[in-house]
DNA sequence: CTGTTAGCGCCTTCAG
DNA sequence: CTGAAGGCGCTAACAG
């Protein structure tokens, strides 16, 4: 492979004109960044990335966890973040590297490890969770990073120094419950996560939010029968089976329920089989049992949040305390999808 | 950071002696050893990736591309095979690095990139078809890779340089259909794509093996109809709403079918739809929908085909013509669900 | 704008 | 077994 001092010997420069073509172009006179340039071509240069590394200490590489694969429906969400995240990067020069880790101690070592290495200069993390020691651990070590997922501890909110991307539930379901009234349903029920989870807990304000807002367009006292949510809510775990007992429990406390918004599609599907499609119900995650089944969910829009989180990684160290550009809220898009005859379930 | 030298000092040996503590400790006087193993430890000393690769010109890093998301049920093989292959690679003290590409031929500028930036000195292909320009410019530019997927050109089997893992499909269905039989099935029908994918052709090859073996324990005789695959088998394509359709067609052809083996998780979901879980149904890939609902289903234990991928790359340039060692066919896994009420389509 | 000088941290000679 | 040089390919500083 020819190099830097081959190329500037064919091109009658020195090894750095040759550089700054590369780096600094708009500081080369046209006219030899030009022979430089015909140089480059006509030897097939291409620069070395390792000798790069060495000399700049930045790698252009950011890591991204690859968890043991937790399996269920909605594990497929991280991995299309994934995918989305790859093919931005490039657009960026920037390079995506996959690491693996048991626990947060097990992948604070891993930190270590890429970052002692020069292995990697930036690291994106997914499903943060409150009083988490990876971030932690990042900002006091002065790695630029940015999770995907808000940081759940109150305080953390507008941390300035945690960059975060996430996705806004809460609004995404409350559109879901728009979209469900427009088309009818008056009467909307949720099928939610036990309390606790933060996310699952935004998704069910939103529900609560779309009940509200219909109730009081409707001309609903606040203090009627819908307006107090409960009765047409149930918590379910992540599982077919438990969203299909949940989902009888709330028929039984709703018979008058219209349709259902489900935080998870999973839990959707499970609702669905339950009620063998005679109800709309509204999933989350858009994975692709929703699509192939035909049932409507919420898109977590994972490119928007790829590319956000690329923008934000280039701002981190740059902001100031308070700055709104630490952080950015997605918001989902609800995919609509005829109900009944495409599921097949009740014919 | 500290470097080699720090250590040395800290030792009171040579950089040189540092450097053999670490790459071949044995070549090194115990009492040595543990004197500079004591100064890596106090001084934290981490040995820099960049520089390292600079020198060997290596990286210790193989690339593998991930696609832009095909969607569909099945497509999360991939994303499983890539959680198995980087925990494999981490353990062998090997990074996975992602590209994308848009087609071959990008991909193979992708090729170029990584390889003349020495980012990356193996790759692991997934999806190879017949007479794929990628493998073939690898081995033309003495490449190192592996393909999860057998060449599909009949010469290119036994190319001593196509390094290959596959899951022996034939094998899984085959045993499908024995397990079926063993639980009493006696007419198994075929839901398959379209002729001409290498892959699909060999699932539907394991189904007619696994019912002619059945006919003849059965001592049908082997023109007899049930040793007359055709009539029980559909095509269709990879889609929901196609399975049903071909799933209609062939009860109207077949109406005595016990049960179906599927060439994918998605036919296999249409199936069930279309029969309201009346007639037991094997899929294809394990995938989390299957798991979901509850139907049986063949897995390709990505886990294997990561550590064999792994273990060929080491052979890759020492193998000889004609070394079966350049290829590993690994036989899947049939999971068996018990059918009917885990579905909860028909009651 | 261009050229010169000096390493980045490591490992592979080659002598002791 | 240990130590002394040299250089992988690149770019940050400076001097012209």
């Amino acid at each position: 492979m020819p190099t830097v001092s081959d190329v500037a010997r064919a091109a009658g420069v020195s090894r750095q004109t040759v550089s700054n073509v590369l780096n600094s172009p708009e500081i080369v006179r046209e006219e030899t960044r030009t022979r430089v340039a015909a140089a480059i071509a006509e030897l097939g240069y291409r620069p070395h990335a390792s000798a790069r590394r060495l000399r700049t200490r930045r790698a252009s590489t950011i890591a991204v966890r690859l968890d043991p694969f937790a399996g269920g429906i909605s594990g497929a969400v991280l991995d299309r973040f994934l995918h989305a995240l790859t093919e931005r990067a490039e657009a960026r020069g920037l390079s995506v590297m996959l690491y693996t880790a048991k626990d947060a101690a097990d992948e604070i070592r891993q930190f270590q490890r890429l970052v002692d290495g020069a292995a990697v200069d930036a690291f994106v993390l997914a499903s943060t969770y409150d009083g988490d020691p990876r971030t932690e651990w990042l900002i006091e070590h002065g790695q630029p990073f940015v999770t995907f997922g808000r940081p759940w501890g109150i305080a953390d909110l507008d941390d300035p120094l945690h960059f975060w991307v996430d996705v806004d539930g809460r609004a995404g379901v409350a559109e879901a419950v728009r979209r469900l009234r427009g088309s009818g349903a008056r009467t909307i029920g949720f099928l939610g996560w036990p309390a606790g989870s933060g996310t699952g807990d935004e998704r069910r304000a939103g529900w609560a939010a779309g009940v509200a807002e219909g109730d009081r367009e409707g001309g609903v006292v606040t203090e009627g029968p819908r307006a107090e949510p409960a009765r047409l809510s149930a918590e379910s775990e992540e599982s077919v089976a438990a969203a299909r007992a949940a989902t009888r429990r709330l028929l039984a406390q709703a018979s008058d329920l219209d349709a259902l918004v489900a935080v998870s599609d999973t839990l959707a599907l499970g609702a669905l089989i339950e009620t063998g499609g005679s109800l709309p119900v509204v999933g989350f995650d858009n994975t692709p049992v929703a699509e192939a089944i035909g049932f409507s969910s919420i898109d977590q829009r994972v490119d928007e949040v790829a590319a956000a989180a690329l923008e934000l990684l280039e701002l981190v160290g740059r902001s100031e305390a308070g700055d709104p550009r630490s952080h950015r809220l997605i918001t989902p898009e609800v995919i609509m999808r005829p109900p009944g005859p495409a599921l097949g379930l009740v014919g």
